[in-house]
DNA sequence: TCTGGGGTCCTAGGACCC
DNA sequence: TCTGGGGTCCTAGGACCC
């Protein structure tokens, strides 16, 4: 017989909220904005006002993470906005993953805020889990100042929904003979995994709880959600063989990038111009996991707000600034339609870590060569800023097919 | 002062091959 | 005379997650 897993899901309450918050009080503020209607917000002037982040305060205001800034404002007068810091946030998460990369080497970081730590087999080191898993919690709260929720179950399913379970700073079970009691009373929508549209589709079909759809017939199920089924139903039994993914982010399936703009673009010329700023970046990411994308592709989202793509597949895999800016503006070409555009971006998918070596000897010593100019380019942008140097004549070359 | 940004996975349809 | 069919690759779009 297989032995039982044993899983933990740590998850900062609040993450974004409450890391800006301990580092306001570092920095001598009086005020824990943990305590008010407050929220982590966008920059409205910058056209990305939605709520990133709420204070437990502003949730019993009814203001939902996503929603407008505008329509929170509404829902609270007195409700305090305050601006994201990502390079915080990042800190603060890499100091998390270390602090909990203490207790066992099998731990997936799942989100910024989120991770798993498979605790499989360690009772000689940890005979009572339950306590550990306080134990967990009530360091972070002293170390670091803030509080997370600790979930523990046989799979990373039943481990993330007991974190869900009822916040904050707490811990809670959901191990496979809790199932019914504790999986099955919950709204459908509330099971990982089934989101808006799902819900809809299982309302339509009379399914509104974890139980019914744990009973749901199989048939009609699949009819609705083809290959997706099975693992619904699988889901409201808590059953999930799914192992943690202990590499996850050097094993990255694709990397993209997206902004949206100031005011609504709709001129060839400038929009290309974010397209080269955003396939460096994109570069830069895969040359720093020392990755190489076979696949482009650029992204549009419309003043209409109606999103459309474009994506081709390159001859050789590459990482180079200039190929996949060359690979961008023709799919630009081809695919805006002349529409007003709100948001543009570029994803480089079917990553591959090692590059595939061309025919000729030639072709090697030319590609090691392009190889060590980036590395040098990447350093002194490192040092002194992506605009020290660019190649203006990438953007120059391919502008011209479109300029007239 | 309306609606972010970074991901993963799935599906459907067309092209193409045997 | 009445239109196979399975497999693979590619693309576009969409659902879902934090």
């Amino acid at each position: 017989m297989e032995k039982e897993r044993l899983i933990f899901h740590v998850d900062v309450n609040n993450a974004f909220l409450s890391w800006t918050a301990v580092e306001l009080l570092r920095k001598g503020k009086r005020l824990d904005i943990r305590k008010i209607p407050s929220i982590i917000g966008g920059d409205e002037a910058a056209r990305r006002g939605i709520v990133l982040a709420k204070s437990p305060v502003a949730k019993k205001f009814g203001i939902k993470t996503a929603e407008t800034i505008y329509a929170a404002r509404k829902k609270c007068k007195n409700l305090q906005v305050f601006p994201p810091d990502h390079d915080l946030y990042k800190k603060r998460s890499d100091e998390l993953f270390q602090y909990l990369s203490q207790y066992t080497p099998k731990i997936e970081r799942y989100s910024i805020d989120e991770c798993f730590l498979d605790m499989t087999g360690m009772s000689l080191l940890y005979p009572d889990p339950l306590a550990l898993a306080y134990k967990i919690k009530d360091e972070i709260k002293e170390k670091f100042g803030y509080t997370v929720n600790v979930g523990l179950g046989n799979n990373k399913l039943c481990a993330k929904m007991a974190s869900d379970f009822e916040k904050p700073d707490r811990v809670h079970t959901l191990f496979i003979d809790e199932i019914q009691t504790k999986l099955w009373p919950l709204k459908v929508e509330d099971l990982l995994m089934i989101g808006k549209q799902s819900a809809a589709t299982l309302r339509q079909l009379k399914i509104y709880t974890v139980e019914d759809l744990a009973h749901a017939d199989m048939y009609l199920l699949t009819k609705y959600f083809k290959s997706q089924a099975k693992f619904m139903k699988d889901s409201a039994w808590g059953i999930d063989d799914s192992p943690l993914e202990t590499d996850r982010h050097a094993l990255a399936k694709c990397v993209s990038t997206s902004r949206t703009l100031p005011y609504d673009y709709r001129d060839a010329r400038q929009l290309k111009k974010v397209l080269l700023q955003e396939s460096e970046e994109v570069a830069r990411v895969l040359r720093r996991q020392h990755q190489y994308a076979k696949t482009v592709a650029v992204t549009f989202k419309n003043s209409q707000f109606v999103s459309y793509s474009h994506q081709m597949k390159l001859y050789n895999e590459t990482n180079v600034t200039a190929d996949i800016y060359k690979a961008a503006a023709e799919l630009f070409d081809r695919a805006w339609k002349e529409d007003d555009i709100r948001n543009i971006g570029i994803r480089l998918s079917d990553l591959v870590l090692v590059k595939e070596q061309q025919i000729s000897l030639f072709d090697k010593e030319k590609d090691h060569g392009s190889d060590k100019i980036q590395e040098v380019l990447d350093q002194i942008q490192d040092k002194y800023g992506v605009s020290s140097i660019f190649s203006a004549s990438s953007l120059e070359s391919t502008n011209k097919n479109t300029e007239s």
